[in-house]
DNA sequence: TAACGTTGTTAAAACGTTTCAAAAGCGCTG
DNA sequence: CAGCGCTTTTGAAACGTTTTAACAACGTTA
């Protein structure tokens, strides 16, 4: 390998070096890489030859620096090891693969401190755009990111989120559907389990919740537990629950965690779903049809949520401007085995 | 905001905004803000006001550039949906952002094509690091990366590759335990459904079962099923095979998909586990406990494998450089409900 | 007082691209 | 053949840092 100009032996080549080798200038060398303008055939020809006999690799970092556009995204999701935001993770890094985009991943632990920090450091690598599931909390963060020119998209939890685009499914539908499920099986007293209050999108489930109590005249039914934010938290506050008098003869878990807690609650207080109790789960995955019983869930179209966020996301990047969205999928509830009429039927 | 130079407004204020505003060099701004060397106390002041004053976020893509240093790593997994690889994934994003390192993140699809463009795109992109769960033939791509100075880690699938750190767990033990633990309740048919035999801890896993059964004399009793990537195909394969005669007591699983795709063939063929056919799974997670029976499984310990993953990493990416290291963990045998004597002992 | 460290600061080069503006080449027209 | 317009190519600036080497200031030593 010879080089013609002033670069070092061993050193990885440069633009420079394939111009040199081609005999050609390093704007035409960068022309003929990126498809930028036309360039001759013959002279096309060379560059690529010299390009490909001196395995040269496009210095990413360099071209990010002149053009100013990074191509990386910044996916932040509060556990990227909860099935529903890996599932997230794994929709738009696929598609952001298909265009050129890298993901760079942070995964906050519901931590609006450690966000903050994440999202900054995203921001200094000057991410061309921003994922985000906000944590609890975290609206300071938002409203800061707004100033700066990363595009952004919050999907999931994007209660009183302004200026920025938003995905999400319609959470008050989407609980008043599955508690309607609930209530034309027969049940009268149905628990809904949420993990805190202080999440938009789980009060929209909680209020979809009490609008389907209230269309069918149990208003006054409502039983509310704070399950906390994870499988564990949410065991114990079943567990508390169940031993309220009379126990409730269904309960609607607010997402995947929930489902699981109130599983293992169920089973160390020896009663039976759906016999004693029905349970109707938030999130859908291939284990609810493995668990006996079968768990119904309500269903978010986590693929659909993913396309739509880079949707957005890219029409933004390549300058397509369009009204700030606010999209709101709909949900479909999955019947299966652990939802079925309570015992006694009023 | 008054800027003293020629930077326009409006613009992202740059370190040249930062020293002007406090009075002295870039080189001094830098050195405060890096504390890469000693500057006097009023100076420091200074310094930190004004970037403070500016909103200033230093530019990464520009320090990288100069200091051919990206603080990026790239973290390439067969994936993301997969619980193994999300909870490694997890494991390793937290230790890296806890130095400063930001993961990219690449989910392969076990597409040995699309790996190979992607690790070449984090490679333009000047990773510091990489650390890659290879996928099936992926060999060449390892070979290249060897000539690369992105320093890298392989991690659970390290058959034959030299040269570069690897870790993974003692698969040849961990079967063989797992298969011992099914002999000691006293089965002689064991099934082993693997993935496929061009993995070579799959192959490992084999050869454990294999080692197993030899040193139990069961050497004639081999039952190899090979059931594919996914949850469903390896579903069929056994089904296949339970229409065997005699058919198997036990099935031990290869991996968490392989397990899923057991007790989907078993419940669809109308088979009790663990009343007429033992079940042990590989990989543990937290839904094992809560199916019904809970699944027995060897865990891999996901947490030991990031750490030590990061650690390797970090202490090449630190300049402590070391031998190369073949790190070998072992896994326990989880014993819960679906492995049982064999209903007709031998 | 000259020579010498030492300490704190800085000008300027360098990192490897993209992009701007200008130059060069070339076929036509007047 | 000068002038024009169009296409293709290129020199040089720019992106925003880090880093090198030099410089200035100043106390210490010979």
């Amino acid at each position: 390998m010879i080089r013609r100009d002033g670069s070092s032996r061993g050193t990885k080549p440069t633009l420079h070096d394939v111009a040199a080798r081609a005999g050609v200038s390093i704007a035409t060398a960068s022309n003929v890489l990126n498809g930028s303008r036309y360039v001759s055939p013959e002279r096309t020809e060379r560059v690529m030859a010299a390009a490909d006999q001196l395995g040269y690799r496009i210095n990413g970092i360099a071209a990010s620096l002149r053009s100013r556009k990074s191509r990386l995204i910044g996916m932040v999701v509060p556990d990227i090891t909860n099935a529903f935001f890996s599932g997230l993770v794994h929709g738009i890094e696929e598609l952001a693969a298909g265009s050129g985009y890298q993901i760079m991943l942070v995964s906050t632990n519901e931590d609006p401190a450690r966000e903050r920090d994440r999202v900054y450091a995203l921001l200094s690598r000057r991410a061309d755009g921003l994922i985000v599931v906000p944590t609890i909390e975290s609206n300071d963060v938002l409203d800061e990111i707004r100033g700066e020119e990363a595009r952004t998209v919050a999907i999931d939890r994007v209660g009183g989120i302004e200026g920025i685009d938003t995905i999400a499914i319609d959470n008050v539908t989407a609980a008043e559907n599955g508690t309607r499920h609930l209530i034309d099986l027969g049940h009268q007293d149905i628990a809904f389990l949420l993990t805190t209050d202080r999440l938009e999108n789980i009060r929209g489930r909680v209020e979809g919740y009490r609008r389907a109590l209230r269309r069918a005249g149990l208003a006054g039914r409502e039983r509310l537990v704070v399950g906390g934010m994870t499988a564990q938290s949410s065991c114990r506050a079943v567990l508390e629950h169940l031993a309220a008098d009379p126990r409730p003869t269904a309960i609607f878990a607010a997402n995947n965690l929930m489902t699981l807690g109130t599983i293992k609650a169920l089973r160390s207080a020896g009663i039976d779903c759906p016999d004693d109790v029905s349970l109707l789960g938030f999130d859908d995955f291939e284990w609810m049809t493995v668990l006996r019983p079968s768990i119904s869930t309500v269903r978010q179209p986590v693929e659909e949520m993913a396309a739509n966020a880079w949707r957005l996301l890219i029409d933004r990047l390549a300058g397509r401007e369009h009204a700030v969205e606010h999209l709101r999928l709909p949900c479909e509830v999955c019947v299966r085995e652990s939802t079925r009429p309570p015992r006694k039927p009023h």
